[in-house]
DNA sequence: CTTCGTATTTTGATTCATCAAAATAAATCT
DNA sequence: AGATTTATTTTGATGAATCAAAATACGAAG
């Protein structure tokens, strides 16, 4: 059984691994997103290489092997369940369940997460728009554009929204840019690094560029996606 | 924060102690039922006794404090509330819940676990009949008898049983003796170390003195007690 | 009262995950 | 190239939880 240490590794590898292609991700990213000191990055990786969870080369990165993703995808599983779980069956607000999904994660067995997965109707994201992983390992993450880039004046649908940040969620949902949502980007202003955006309900919001490029968006037509919290 | 570790030692002994007269366990029963080393089970309570959540007597026992108590039964209202959600809501056997929760219990967030209870319409009892101590760690342990001592030839409800072995539950759900069912006890053979117990359906099944003594009864006139499995 | 046996405590090691700080390699900048 | 900065790895230590095995205390039995 991998330790819940070794999980969160492998998670968090997933996650700063740029797509799937075989890029290493650099030891110090993994520290900082770890909340470790570097050498404790490096001595833990040594430890997954040995386990052949991942791929090491010292001064070069880390990588996943293929068992590496194999679990990394089904902690992500778990996690994006346990999510929506909390959301739909609970009623918890969705810019907590991160944070208890991750203490959740490692102690629901395949046993429950089945019935959860069935009990939701076998969803294919989490409340934040978060593509939910197969029993298999499976996940689908398609290519979206964001507030920051996508086109002027055509209605987009919110697809997924790119922070766990308790603070940012609140913002978000105060301003009716949960998933699901419809709304039109204004206008963007290169020099003040802001976005207009229009929402369905006739506000007008105005977002940073950087914040703007966490909110996914897709065409409206394509199918509803994600549960709106 | 309590370790799980610390946590699984303070219910363990909470379990332990004989009601809540002021008898110490000793460090043998401590150490057989956490499953470790006498040594270990040692050292560990001398680090619960430095926090103030046991009096430690070397050679004496152990028991736990006010605070361990409060504690331990903290971490039993988590035990038992995720049990009777994973039945009721997530629709597990009752005869598998107990190690499931026995994870889930040091993961649950009290936001969490204050929903299940709401959702649960504020439980008394687990589907085994153990009372589910209320958030302020107050419990209600009634006297009763079981069916080895109960009075011959009257209708009883099964009020509560006391093994978490999936194997005797099971036993127990199909001979039809879980929490909630009305039974005669017909015969003791003191001889036969047997008693024979007539269920409602006119079924007729023999228990032995010792599983007899594991499924406690009340006046059928009371309140209905825990959710049938 | 001495001896025996069992329960308990001590002692010394081990594993996991971590940090602090020193050592080293690689990259960057004159 | 040579010097300096930055990223990474090593090394040595720490705390939590554990075990194995030796030492010790206690109660019971002769």
């Amino acid at each position: 059984m991998a330790s819940s240490t070794v999980e969160n590794y492998l998670k968090q590898l997933y996650l700063e691994q740029p797509a799937s292609d075989g890029e290493m991700v650099p030891m110090g990213r993994l520290a900082v997103a770890m909340g470790v000191v570097p050498g404790t990055a490096t001595s833990m990786v040594k430890a997954l290489a040995d386990s052949g969870l991942v791929q090491y080369e010292p001064r070069g990165g880390v990588r996943l092997t293929a068992s590496g993703s194999q679990l990394a995808l089904h902690v992500l599983r778990r996690h994006r369940l346990v999510e929506l779980f909390l959301v739909k069956v609970l009623g918890l607000d969705w810019s907590v369940v991160h944070d208890e999904a991750d203490a959740l994660e490692h102690a629901i067995s395949d046993r429950v997460l089945e019935r959860m997965d069935v009990l939701l109707g076998h969803p294919t994201a989490d409340p934040h728009g978060d593509p939910i992983p197969t029993a298999e390992g499976h996940v689908h993450e398609p290519h979206r554009m964001s507030l920051a880039d996508c086109a002027l004046g055509v209605p987009q649908r919110i697809a997924r929204v790119l922070d766990q940040e308790p603070e940012f969620l609140q913002f978000v949902e105060r301003q009716g840019l949960v998933p699901g949502a419809i709304v039109t980007v204004g206008k963007r202003e290169s020099a003040a690094e802001a976005v207009k955006i229009l929402v369905r309900n006739g506000e007008e919001v105005s977002l940073g560029l950087v914040a703007a490029a966490k909110i996914l968006v897709e065409p409206p037509q394509g199918a509803a996606s994600a549960a709106a919290p």
